[in-house]
RNA sequence: GGCGAUGUAGCCAAAUGGCUAAGGCAGAGGUCUGCAAAACCUUUAUUUGCCGGUUCGAGUCCGGCCAUCGCCUCCA
């Protein structure tokens, strides 16, 4: 079977192949370290954590690359605002991403590759595009020259004479044209700098793209990715300078994921309506967040807003249930053997799974073949006809495979109990309960379940569940959970 | 203004021309239960923003219109 990918290029779906078989090489771009990571950047790890994990199960040998734009402006002025290098500061904020990433199941890159270790390679690419005639030095900074790159424009679908009428281009007396951008920046007094063959300074923004990625993944390479967003210019510049430098053609595949939205609008400071991951995690359980943002497609928007969460709790709920129930069937018969009982037929998960996996990485569908799964196994639990001898090893082999899909997604890999406690203690905060003064009204209820004053036993759980708060008597004793709040709609007039 | 994306049920959201338009949430009815909850079963779009066209066949392709959003300045 083939994997097809949707190529921000080609506007296509196209079947995918690799450069090498059996290999994928992939670069996203990752952060400019200037502050705390927000969930936007966050979607975008998840997403091509999700990739990479898809591919690696589908047996690739994967080399995923992730920068780190650690010296920019913006870098440097909240630097100097804190009164620390600006590497230092850079740093600091690297840390504190991969510190975030993690909690929301996002491993490291194969190679997260920082621009300021990387000046020689970014030095070299530029002098190679000045000897080529497709840049100049001016006044200590060197631009690329877009006139000489006729295919520029060429992901955006842009015209470079129709940009040059925009209004909104700067006018720089330093540049030949208005569409010139910036490889090399001169160092203004005090700035962190590197000496380079056109003075003390630094990379412009797009280069170090190029460069780490040609380094770690060659001159072609399979998928590079990155938010809609940088498409132009950030992409388009890539692309630019890295066939300009090479004639070659650079990434195979462009993907392209959507953006936060909130209140319908996309994300950004400038409008304060800006989630950092500490914000959003402080909020929302981590899973939950990754729920929500891989129950749409990749290349979708996302509105992140309270009332998607409630689809996310309930859906936590259910799986790490399931699973709890599955949990306890394997105490109970270990050794069960995965040969279904003769009137049962067992869905196959496992290829549904890749069937719409490979389809661009459908995880909404992906979601719904689990859930077949899921369904399956309360089914089975629930009717009376097979003992749970005879089926609980059918039960177990399911709930191992939809674990194993959900893996991919980095979804429900935590112990049941733990997991469940945790959202748990989630929902209390958000609705505001008070855990001991719950347990005080169930003692109340049992007291009154056992003299059978049942309507006094059925007002407190009335009270309870209009509090949120469901009671569920089950042979062990009485037990309670949090339900997520009832969803409102997203407020998009904001 | 240019470029691009989106518009599918009360809400979220799949479906890359072809069997009765997935799945989830919310709602309704049922099984189970002292009653519930959880779980399970049944049910909820004669129709995909609007108008035209291509086709044996359109949510899907083409044209026009309307609406929302993004990019064109730093952006995941």
């Amino acid at each position: 079977m083939t994997a097809y990918v949707y190529n921000t290029m080609t506007k296509k779906r196209e079947p995918f192949e690799p450069k090498e078989p059996g290999k994928l090489s992939m670069y996203a771009c990752g952060l400019t370290v200037y502050d705390k990571s927000h969930i936007g950047h966050a979607m975008q790890a998840i997403i091509y954590d999700m990739i990479r994990n898809y591919f690696e199960f589908r047996g690739y040998e994967v080399t995923y690359v992730r920068n780190y734009t650690d010296v920019d402006d913006k870098i440097i002025e909240r630097a100097a605002l804190e009164n620390k290098p600006a590497l230092v500061y850079s740093q600091e904020m690297i840390d504190l991403s991969l510190k975030d990433m993690a909690l929301l199941g996002v491993k490291p890159a194969t190679i997260e590759p920082k621009v300021s270790e990387h000046i020689p390679e970014i030095i070299e690419l530029i002098q190679k595009l000045i000897d080529k005639g497709h840049a100049y030095e001016s006044q200590g900074d060197v631009y690329f020259e877009v006139r000489s790159f006729p295919k520029y424009g060429c992901l955006s679908n842009r015209d470079p004479e129709e940009l040059r009428s925009g209004s909104r281009i700067e006018i720089n007396q330093q540049k030949n044209d208005p569409l010139d951008f910036a490889l090399w920046k001169r160092a203004k007094e005090g700035e962190v700098s590197w000496t380079s063959p056109w003075g003390e300074g630094r990379p412009g923004w797009h280069i170090e793209c190029s460069a780490m990625a040609e380094k770690y993944l060659g001159r072609e390479f399979d998928i590079h990715g990155g938010g809609r967003d940088l498409i132009f210019p950030h992409h388009e510049n890539e692309i630019a300078q890295s066939c300009a430098a090479h004639d070659s053609c650079y990434a195979r595949y462009w993907i392209h994921n959507g953006l936060i939205l909130v209140d319908g609008q996309k994300m950004g400071k400038s409008k304060g309506n800006f989630y950092t991951i500490q914000d959003a995690v402080k909020a929302f359980h981590p899973e939950a967040i990754r729920y929500t943002i891989l129950k749409s497609h990749y290349t979708a928007n996302i509105d992140f807003c309270d009332s998607a969460f409630h689809d996310a709790y309930s859906r936590m709920l259910y799986f790490y249930n399931t699973f709890k129930r599955v949990e306890e069937i394997r105490e109970q018969f270990p050794d069960a053997e995965a040969t279904p009982p003769a009137n049962i037929t067992v869905p196959n998960i496992k290829d549904a799974f890749i069937e719409v996996m490979d389809d661009d990485f459908n995880t909404v569908a992906a979601i719904r073949e689990i859930n077949a799964g899921f369904k399956f196994i309360n089914d089975l639990v629930a009717a009376k006809k097979p003992k749970m001898k005879q089926k609980a090893g059918v039960i177990l082999a399911v709930a191992d495979e939809i674990k194993t899909c959900l893996g991919i997604l980095g979804l429900c890999q935590n112990p049941s109990k733990q997991a469940l406690a945790e959202i748990q203690e989630y929902l209390i905060r958000a609705r505001n309960i008070d855990p001991a003064e719950v347990e005080a009204r169930l003692q109340e209820r049992v007291a009154a379940r056992e003299n059978k004053e049942w309507q006094k036993a059925d007002d407190i759980r009335e009270s309870l569940i209009a509090d949120g708060i469901a009671v569920m008597d089950t042979p062990q004793g009485t037990e309670w959970q949090v339900l997520p709040h009832k969803p409102k709609a997203c407020d998009k007039e904001a």
